[in-house]
DNA sequence: GTGAAAGCGCTAACAG
DNA sequence: CTGTTAGCGCTTTCAC
């Protein structure tokens, strides 16, 4: 580790050969280590790598054949903590593989979602993994079938994680959680808790994962013979101030609502700021769930009843389901499982209750 | 955007330069922008790069000289909401330039820390972004200033964010906020209400930022003329498990305390908790101020006061600096400013009262 | 304006 | 086991 002096340019291959008095190649194939290199050989080109402060180009490597080592995900925003955890799990399994990540973040913009796919085209990854709810519409589909085609051809593949397969056909890779049979479970509980106006509180229109939550909540309702008035579903986005928002309308509009199950758990915490403020106690005027089951949950007063989903594996999923296919694999499909989470903020409805 | 039926391989400037008859070079030149071409030449270019669905290989180009486009920024965890929100304005500012991201995380080990940082150093990345408190130990320092050394020899700038500078002389650049200021405001702040015995709750021992933060306590106790107990002072990491044991510690040890001041929100939700659990009130029987000002901060019950860091804009500016640094800028330092928020966790201490 | 030639740093055939 | 010879795909000189 001693200081090399040199000028402004990095030491080669050819440097380090010269230095340890052999070829080239010969420095390669120590590098690699995949390669049988005599002992002493090795020894003096470790030395000599060593001696020059050696790091070889990565780009240079990608060009000449060696795979690029590199997964892409891309989601909507980093700071929520749905792809937050996604992304952990991704690192995670793609540093203990290897491989490096690169981040591109959308902001829910489909077209910014194209361009960075584009991106990843040039960079050669070999998987990118594109997370989180999608937009439910033909012209999106084809244009990213068109995408997978491109990167299925290139060697590379596009995996979806949590969102809803392409159609049949369309080269790509799918790890999903069960939203509907999530959804489905929450409603059941707060249904045979006695709740009969639920109201549902975030419906992001046209996006997979609010359509499949909503299909739950829909067939629950069907399969308890509870008729579902439809305006007790409430379109925005899935963010705190939303739950917060449409709260305070929702209690402006209504006073026969006994249940609100909450689009995702950020929403959640809006929906119990609006109550708390307005002097409703939860669970014992309200009940409140949520979805998703990040770590806040539990530390919410009171703690929320919600639906896990295995973010984290979900990301891990997506990157060995990718790169064993590299591999040869068959699987192209992996569904995880959800469950609800019982804390303390679903009580039987009030009016049953006195 | 018609699909080319070609086999397995990616066509190459080349193929386009062929498909247009004209040459490599002049289909390189359209790609860059940055030549004279004649606008016919231009199309026909265009067209067929269309046609083949062309898409330049990034490592090839890194390769021939022009320069990398990526940033790469390493951090503790990604889950982790102030990491989480520096990453969204790294992610922001180098996608605003035009750069990629490389995302690598350490999970708070040094040792991987280097690793990551020599694999930055393969990928050529135009800036290295170490977010977060540092080990504050010489052998520490030193290793780390030989990276900053390396990186900038070839042409590469390390930037240390959220994080002390590694010493005169060491080609880093550095991107902090005000942590001694913060930590002194809300001392200052818990101090003015009437508090006497305030417990700082979560040193990690040997990190930078805590450090910082514990020295703002301590001047501002000196200032103040209160003098402050040293066991006043729990060691314990910046999760909020470790905000939870430690409060239910102190409370079983000591009933002295009025005032705890966390060493980050993720911290006083723990707090927050084990006092809920005791039914201990806050701010009426306890206060409570956290450091961060993370968007969960407001939300809580009740609503935590608490120091505001300018999170994305750390993150932002750290990769700013870089990137104008590259240009020939010659700042190479840049502090940002923090204040307190003042929301609902914080009354005059009981006794003073009643 | 555009083409021809050369080379970025590495690895993958082949020989020997 | 190791060296020689090519060539990955792109961008540069430098001529024309």
């Amino acid at each position: 580790m001693r200081e090399t002096s040199g000028g402004g340019k990095r030491p080669t291959v050819k440097d380090v050969a010269a230095a340890a008095g052999v070829s080239a190649p010969t420095v390669s194939r120590v590098l690699a280590g995949n390669y049988p290199v005599a002992p002493a050989t090795r020894a003096k080109v470790l030395r000599a790598m060593k001696d020059l402060d050696y790091v070889v180009n990565a780009h240079a490597r990608g060009l000449a054949g060696a795979t690029t080592k590199t997964v892409a995900f891309v989601v909507d925003d980093v700071t929520g903590p749905f792809y937050a955890y996604i992304a952990r799990g991704v690192e995670q399994q793609a540093a203990s593989e290897g491989r490096l990540c690169l981040l591109c973040t959308t902001h829910g913009d489909p077209e910014r979602e194209f361009a960075v796919v584009e991106l990843m085209r040039e960079q050669r990854a070999e998987a990118v993994i594109l997370v989180g709810g999608a937009w439910d519409n033909e012209v999106y589909k084809e244009r990213m079938a068109y995408f997978a085609k491109a990167l299925d051809k290139s060697g590379s593949h596009l995996v979806l994680c949590g969102r809803p397969s392409l159609g049949e056909g369309v080269p790509a890779l799918v790890v999903q959680y069960d939203n509907v049979g999530g959804s489905y479970g929450m409603t059941a509980h707060l249904l045979s808790a006695g709740h009969r106006v639920i109201c549902y509180l975030g419906r992001e229109v046209g996006l997979s994962t609010s359509d499949e939550r909503i299909e739950g909540f829909r067939r629950a309702h069907a399969d308890h013979g509870v008729e579902l008035d439809e305006r007790l579903i409430l379109p925005g986005r899935f963010q705190i101030d939303d739950g917060y928002a449409l709260t305070k309308r929702l209690l402006a509009e209504r006073d026969d609502v006994t249940a609100i199950f909450a689009g995702t758990d950020m929403v959640a915490i809006g929906v119990l700021k609006a109550l708390r403020e307005k002097g409703i106690r939860v669970p014992e005027d309200m009940s409140v769930v949520g979805f998703d089951d990040i770590p806040i949950a539990a530390e919410l007063t009171p703690a929320l009843t919600t639906v896990h989903v295995p973010h984290e594996q979900l990301g891990r999923e997506a990157v060995r389901l990718a790169l064993r296919r590299s591999e040869g694999a068959a699987t192209d499909r992996i569904v995880l499982g959800t469950h609800i989470v019982v804390r303390d903020s679903v009580a039987p409805p009030r009016r049953q209750r006195s």
